[in-house]
DNA sequence: ATTAAGGCTTGTCGTATGACAAGTTTATCG
DNA sequence: CGATAAACTTGTCATACGACAAGCCTTAAT
């Protein structure tokens, strides 16, 4: 491995919550970072408590496996990025008709941009159906796609969503995040870091003008379509 | 490890063409299949070498190291994948216009489809940014990357293209094949097999629908913005 | 029939891993 | 102050890994 990638604090090592929860912070922050870079196998305990910068053994120690403590990352991830998806989507509370979605599409993107270690955690358990991908699935990502199908029926139901099925739309939609998860490879290839806030920004647009058509889009040649 | 995903035999293991090739391609195919679905480093010789059903050691002889390996499979896999894809692109030598790039992203996403592994293998590698990636990227990426953006511009100077930078294309266009790589989530989600090959078409067709707007919809209020 | 080489097999080494067990330190409270 | 438990530390084990070394078959040319 070359060096984890820096993951915001969203989980306090400074707050004087007691030692233990301020090691289990330091674990859970640097356990995300390293299943994201290296996969639930290559990321070994050692490692992990290494780049936390506490003792050997203490991951055994507070969570019984790594499987627990893996669970307990995922928790703590989801956690954050839904705050900051909620920061953005939230602004939308008013919000009705397609103008909708794409507050939904740019909140998830922005949310995905600040928190690009949920979409590489996903890619790494989606294709391996271990007991991990079931547990994820049922647990937080259900949720997310609900919420997408019902987005889009609402879309539809006003006439304002391109002719596409939900499975089509919903990886259209998170698999554009692979911009900021690849970022290594997107500096390598187009020499930009999108991981700037004005790249995120624009990336979120595009992306939100790419799935959802502009109101003057709407029209019965293009829309409507579906039998 | 749960189990091996099939992968096409684009490696023939029955050939005539002596034992030691016929072992080669056993562990290649086996190789590929290992690397897409547990990543480089989870992905062991000895695995992978019980998958193809031969004895242990054989890659360390063959091979020399398990990065030697793993380059061999990439070219390999490359390789197929572009037979792939030229099958389809390639009953466009006579297209042009827009039509020219909805051929490509078509030809692109089935190719995606029938070799997931590719895409599994780039978002293991693109994340990381060990040795292999400079290697993958340099041999095999750019020169994607480089037909995109002429077929892009291509678009662009006929006044067909949405209004994205080519990054937010380009990971869009590869993003979406996360359907594929995450085929065990698909199913568990929304309880269809991604790999049919009506849901292959399905999907290749909205994604083109997506990228590579209608004729009808190149009118001046969308098109053509770009400063 | 002998030889030699290519292809395969087995043995072993140094290192890494997750888990457990047994210790030691530190904090808290009566 | 002393005790008690929580927090941490260290030791160890069975297993797994990549690489190398040495030996063993099979084949084909002489």
């Amino acid at each position: 491995m070359t060096s984890l990638s820096p993951i915001a604090a969203f989980l306090p090592v400074t707050e004087d919550a007691g030692a233990a929860t301020r090691t289990r912070n330091k674990l859970l922050r640097a356990g995300i970072a390293a299943f994201a870079e290296l996969g639930y196998h290559a990321a070994s305990t050692r490692l992990i408590e290494t780049a936390a910068g506490v003792k050997r053994n203490l991951i055994s120690y507070h969570w019984g496996s790594k499987d627990a403590f893996w669970k307990d990352c995922i928790d703590c991830l989801v956690g954050a990025m839904m705050l900051e998806f909620r920061a953005v989507d939230d602004q939308a509370v008013n919000v009705d008709g397609p103008e909708r979605l794409r507050f939904f599409v740019r909140a998830f993107i922005r949310a995905s941009a600040k928190y690009p270690e949920m979409h590489s955690i996903m890619l790494d358990e989606g294709k391996r159906n271990e007991d991990r991908l079931a547990w994820i699935v049922e647990r937080h990502v259900e949720p997310v796609k609900a919420r997408v199908e019902q987005l889009l029926a609402d879309a539809r139901r006003m006439g304002v969503a391109r002719e596409i099925d939900l499975p089509s739309f919903y990886y259209a939609l998170v698999g554009t995040s692979a911009m900021f998860t690849m970022a290594p490879e997107c500096r390598m290839l187009f020499g930009i870091d999108p991981l700037e806030d004005a790249a995120i920004t624009r990336h979120a647009d595009a992306i939100a003008r790419l799935l959802i058509p502009d109101q003057s889009l709407a029209n019965p040649l293009t829309m409507k379509r579906r039998k």
